[in-house]
DNA sequence: GCAGCTCGATGCCCATGAGGCATCAATCTA
DNA sequence: TAGATTGATGCCTCATGGGCATCGAGCTGC
């Protein structure tokens, strides 16, 4: 009993075309259906939308402020429907992302890119935390995925290792062991060292605590940084020595620190992209399936 | 096989109550409808938009998005209607009048002012034209409908007469007809004239001219004027008398002029209101009615 | 000037589908 | 655990959208 956008469709093909036979064919129907539909939407309008003779149609006053009208409801329906239809494929939408300093020096940033690549209207924020934060950020539903230090073993959460990497001594070039090739860990027991302060490095801490035990001694930590530039620089400086991770110290090549495998430590850091199960965000699953794609 | 309002609709009552059954009753239909109304949407949009079970209602994210879109094409719709509804009806819409001397100094504002109090959406223009201007205009439908000298018979035009007033004679206070209750034409046969230019006021012209000559005399002109006003100075400021039209006259009552009725004309002028018969304009159709109401 | 088109409208028919009622399974409450 | 309430589903009916054939009106061309 109501107008439908079938109606205004057709009133718009008939409007544009001004001859029942063409706009039907624009319509795909027949000629009579159409004459119903206009004739309908005439009745249920209470309006005369069309003056029509068999040789001569033309648009009623009414029919002329109706024409703007309909082409803007129908236009209103289709961004309706294009845009949920977007949103619901992950084409468009929002993504928060979180990260610490291993992703972003890591595999992240070509993440990133490729996903982008894809999805060039999904909105991405990204943030910078630490690995403890994000826990609880991905728990909370803050944060759609974050990229930290694995593994994150909590019910309803899900993730990935997205790269594996083993750990290495950042020297000062002109260190007594920039020399060798490759620095087994006991060799930095009496070394001073440069590492990341506990609050916010506390998992990366542990791992390097662990693998110097393994060893037979415990590090001392002569200066803490806030982040893999503060560290760099102190070590460049020529402070101490600290560990790192194999690929992200690659990016770090100022001329005045050396970069070296450690030859004994079988120890991996798994940068993981961890999001809770029951986010639904269709963003998100694109996401998680570009992470995995490749 | 597309989208449609009711399914718009349907998804904004239950977007908005979150409750199948609620949403149901909003739109006067039974749940079960409503329910298969929402997934053949989903299936159309190819998107889910509403999480539900049997406890809990809750949007997705497409669901979050199309709302408003959803809103807003219901709205566009609405809009179409009625303004469609009002244009049709004449409550809206656009009317061009014309109007000479007479029409407004007589009966011309009233009527507007009549028309105006029950259709208050309706932009009327106004232009000020001589009678034979007006002619063109009605007949090349520039103009919806024009107030001037009738009567107008053309093929194709209906009219009809708003006003019809006898002659006056208008004189200087100082006059020495002033005096006299009414006036006989035949004794202004040596009198100076004012009138109106032959190129603006032709049929009101001829209409003088004709009585004049029926009671024996051809008026002597000696003063033309573009419009009323002018015609009103030029005889308070003495330069000779004029013939107007009883009605409008007594608008103009400075001190200095006096108007008198004329003893043995019984020419009448027709204000008439005419306008193509074939000007389907509902406005125009509202204000012709109103003009007879009264 | 008439035959033959082309136009939109109409009659008739059928298939689709919207919507109602009864009922189901799941879930929460008492 | 019984009962109430939720949204989903099966089944049925009837309204209606749309197709084909055809009509009357009006233009065109021989």
């Amino acid at each position: 009993m109501g107008i439908e956008l079938r109606h205004l469709a057709a009133f718009v093909a008939v409007a544009e075309s001004l001859h029942f036979r063409r706009a039907a064919e624009r319509l795909h129907v027949a000629q009579p259906a159409l004459s119903r539909t206009i004739a309908q939407l005439e009745a249920r309008l209470g309006a005369r939308l069309v003056e029509r003779s068999t040789r001569n149609v033309r648009l009623t006053e009414a029919g002329r402020v109706l024409l703007p009208e309909a082409r803007a409801t129908l236009a209103a329906a289709d961004r309706a429907v294009h845009r949920t239809r977007a949103v619901s494929e992950g084409t468009v939408g929002h993504l928060s992302v979180t990260y610490m300093d291993f992703a972003i020096n890591g595999p992240l940033p070509a993440i990133l890119a490729r996903f982008r690549a894809t999805h060039p209207d999904v909105e991405i924020t990204l943030r910078h935390l630490w690995t403890e934060r994000q826990r609880e950020a991905v728990l909370a539903g803050e944060v759609d995925i974050g990229f930290l230090i694995g593994p994150f073993d909590a019910p309803g959460v899900r993730s990935v290792v997205v790269r594996r990497e083993r750990l290495c001594v950042v020297l000062p070039a002109a260190h007594r062991l920039a020399a060798a090739e490759r620095v087994p860990l006991g060799h930095l027991r009496d070394e001073p060292f440069v590492l990341g302060n506990l609050e916010a490095w506390a998992p990366f801490r542990r791992l390097v605590d662990d693998a110097c035990r393994a060893v037979g001694f415990t590090p001392r930590v002569v200066q803490e940084a806030y982040n893999s530039d503060g560290i760099f620089g102190l070590v460049a400086a020529g402070l101490g020595v600290t560990v790192y991770v194999d690929g992200g110290a690659r990016r770090y090549r100022p001329a005045d620190v050396v970069v070296r495998p450690l030859a004994d430590v079988g120890v991996e850091v798994a940068t993981t992209a961890a999001w809770r199960a029951d986010n639904r965000s269709p963003v998100l699953a694109r996401f998680v399936e570009a992470l995995s794609a490749d």
